[in-house]
DNA sequence: CCAAAAGTGTTTCACGTACACCCATGC
DNA sequence: GCATGGGTGTACGTGAAACACTTTTGG
């Protein structure tokens, strides 16, 4: 392993950003306003920095395309197919995101014309392999949904527990039982019940609730295992 | 995104490569033979070239380095801390790889001084940041064995259910019932049992079994779910 | 009083878990 | 015949899944 005098492949980070409102799951997409795929939607991201870690290059990212910051991101999975950029030769440490659509307003910004959100069963032809990037986030989001709870940072601070249950029927892709939900989540002990109620809407008014990340913590400490 | 002139990180593949004998569950490491680290152990990997895909990559170096091929391998993290590697900046896509010890004889090869396999609860101190890259190897195979029936790439061909136990127990940790285990893993009907016995032994003659995975994929395709 | 969503218990069944003894072989 | 590992069945309890009606509000 002598010193490295081979060309280099080129380093890029992609961002696959999952908002949640009330028309569905959603994710963030840019229009590219350069070559190539000129016009064509694309996940946010771009070249990695050097003095940079690869979870700083995807915030800076983030923040420089779409305006948003404080997130949950995870690294997802690192795509290096030879021809994936027509270009040179680029890798592509790909992330995924969950954030609060009720908390953040996006903004086009830089060297993107225009930023989006599209339902999951709504996304139009994408960039580079940034479709099969898109494709392997969703299963992610899936698996890891059902032993960790995640589906907090998509929902506001205070949530109705059929807003909850709504966002695992969207991300699992069935139907779920009411009671055996309620009764099921309430069981960990991982969400307050708080009095507020929410008012002005159809219906009979719905108890708020809120995530309780100390309890969760505590809990995880005794070797608690969540899941579904 | 215009062309890319700024400095880049230098990209290369690690290999966690985990076998397993009548010791128990070991990993595969090389004695370094340049610096930096020079004579310390480390795992198995090297640059990446810039026309060869990050899989392509990862079985090369384990080729040149070990004399392996034809195993089971798998991208395991993206690790990218600035200082990870005192030279330069240096990007590592982390693999971890199952093979059967049985059908393998490992040699050291070009750049590695030796190369030598290690009890997980016997690693010497490591180059760079591999034993944290151990660390994540393992605890991903834990969590994957759970769900996934990979324990018999680590297996001879033919072999018996006591050892499959074994397996499961030293990667995940624990001892498990005999005959739950049994039960449970027949159950699927993803092994098949043979006529032939293992002869030699102290004790009973034990049934051979094998994995059967055409009968695996059968089942997958009909939504089957492989669970412990 | 009607529409709309919230909230609430019980029964059933499958599966995980705990547990102890006999069997076949080699020496 | 004894040491060694192989192989087998049952009982119990927990937790998942199915299932329908009452309650509270706004219009």
């Amino acid at each position: 392993m002598a010193t490295y005098e081979y060309p280099r492949p080129a380093l890029t980070v992609d961002c696959v950003v999952f908002g949640l409102d009330d028309e569905g799951l959603k994710v963030l997409l840019i229009r590219r306003g350069l070559a190539p795929f000129k016009g064509r939607w694309a996940l946010p991201g771009g070249f990695v920095r050097v003095e940079e870690t690869l979870d700083e290059a995807a915030l800076r990212e983030l923040r420089e395309e779409t305006g948003l910051k404080k997130i949950f991101l995870e690294q997802l999975y690192t795509f290096s197919a030879v021809k994936r950029d027509p270009r040179e030769r680029v890798i592509s440490v790909a992330y995924y995101a969950l954030i609060k659509l009720s908390d953040h307003r996006v903004q086009a910004a830089t060297d993107a014309d225009d930023a989006a959100w599209f339902r999951l069963d709504a996304v139009p032809e994408l960039a580079f392999d940034h479709a099969e990037i898109l494709e392997v986030a969703r299963d992610r989001l899936k698996g890891k949904v059902r032993y960790q709870p995640i589906g907090f940072e998509l929902l506001p601070e205070k949530f109705k527990l059929s807003q909850l249950q709504e966002l695992y029927e969207q991300i699992l892709g069935r139907e779920l039982d009411k009671r055996n939900f309620r009764k099921k989540f309430l069981s960990f002990g991982i969400i307050q019940e708080l009095e507020e109620r929410e008012q002005g809407l159809p219906g009979r008014p719905a108890r708020l609730h809120r995530f309780d990340a100390k309890a969760y913590r505590k809990l995880l400490e005794q070797g608690f295992h969540f899941e579904l």
